[in-house]
DNA sequence: CCAAAAAAATGAGTAGACTCATTTTCGTTG
DNA sequence: CAACGAAAATGAGTCTACTCATTTTTTTGG
């Protein structure tokens, strides 16, 4: 018999089951210990697994990372849309997405570190599916609240609203860089991001 | 007798010659067999000294790589803005600058991927100096380059360089990553970071 | 239900980045 | 210049992420 893809077999079940387990286990002690004081045999014990087993699930201890943000994530992108909702210009509503970014980062420093160092650095394809999956979501919410941004025309309607989120994360990402490695503050970020994001709007010429 | 803070006794010497002998040594080795497949063990013998002298000059083997581009991205950087120059438009002038910051990144994608996941992880304290300096340099460049669009009225003049400059890059350093990580390919970097930029110029308002 | 094959788990072993107690080199001072 | 203290170099040892040959579990086809 042809299976599905997404099949449900007892092979199937253990493999998302241990995969949850691990990823729970390394959330856990990552929050609790720091990343780089947290061993996989640590890991590996209390998602009571052998050691070997973490490795064919995520290749190496960064991989983790980007799975446990994966789940977390997506769900403070949901709150940062509806954060961006309650801003009357476009350029607030940018700000305002992006602060509830900001401070979920802010909540766990190191780990966030880690996260950031790893998305520029993608080296397994479960990897790159998993950011990607990320971006799109990040990157789609930004276009929709783009669009509305149109249709109110709060903003002209001839830039492609995909285009005009990319630019805008591009910029929330940079400064993003700089607050997490110390290079300003949190003053600093939310007057850089201000400022950046006005420049986007009105533009340069 | 007060010495000078950048003395020239000896002891100085010989440190600024080790340090260049390591940086020289990882250099040719990355080039030649990659980061990963070089050893710091082989680094040291290469430049002549023990093991653990290595980590009395970089922290980490990551910082090596910070080492070496230092040098090198200096003269990128004067090749970009001279390459700049020729451009008509700001637009213009800013696509052929980070083109050639691109042409030197392509040429050992390996390395300068592992250069952008240490830029955005920066541990020591020594390296944030060294990743500030990069940076004071290349902005400070591309804030050159607007104030001369400014001065021939190719731009408005009421927004600062230095900002106009910092959101080129961001849109650049985005698009960067994407194509060193392998989400996007060089045609589509070149197309994403002409949309971008040309959002940047006439804004979305 | 029973091989046989395929997939997954295991954990002892390996490799290599990094540490640190000791040794060596250099500068200073009387 | 000799003796002392400080800075730098050394390399044997440690620690841990990751590998891989072997074992266990699951699926499949007859």
């Amino acid at each position: 018999m042809a299976r599905e893809h997404t099949s449900t077999g007892r092979r199937e079940q253990n493999k998302l089951e241990k995969r949850a387990r691990i990823i729970a286990a390394a959330r856990a002690l990552f929050k609790h210990k720091g990343f780089d004081a947290t061993t996989t045999q640590e890991i590996a014990e209390a998602a009571s697994v052998a050691s070997g087993t973490i490795f064919t699930y995520a290749r190496t201890k960064e991989d983790l990372v980007i799975m446990v943000f994966h789940d977390e994530m997506l769900g403070v992108i949901q709150d940062a849309t509806a954060k961006a909702r309650a801003g009357t210009t476009l350029r607030d509503q940018l700000i305002a997405f992006f602060d509830v970014m900001v401070d979920y980062h802010e909540r766990d420093l190191a780990l966030s570190r880690t996260l950031l160092r790893q998305l520029g650095y993608v080296s397994t394809n479960d990897q790159r599916v998993l950011v990607s999956e990320l971006m799109r979501a990040l990157l789609g919410q930004l276009a929709r609240i783009v669009e509305a941004a149109k249709a109110r025309e709060d903003i002209v309607a001839d830039q492609p609203a995909y285009a005009s989120a990319r630019a805008a994360f591009a910029i929330y990402y940079y400064h993003l860089g700089g607050l997490m490695s110390g290079y300003i503050d949190r003053t600093q970020f939310d007057q850089a991001l201000k400022t950046d994001l006005s420049l986007l709007m009105r533009g340069l010429e």
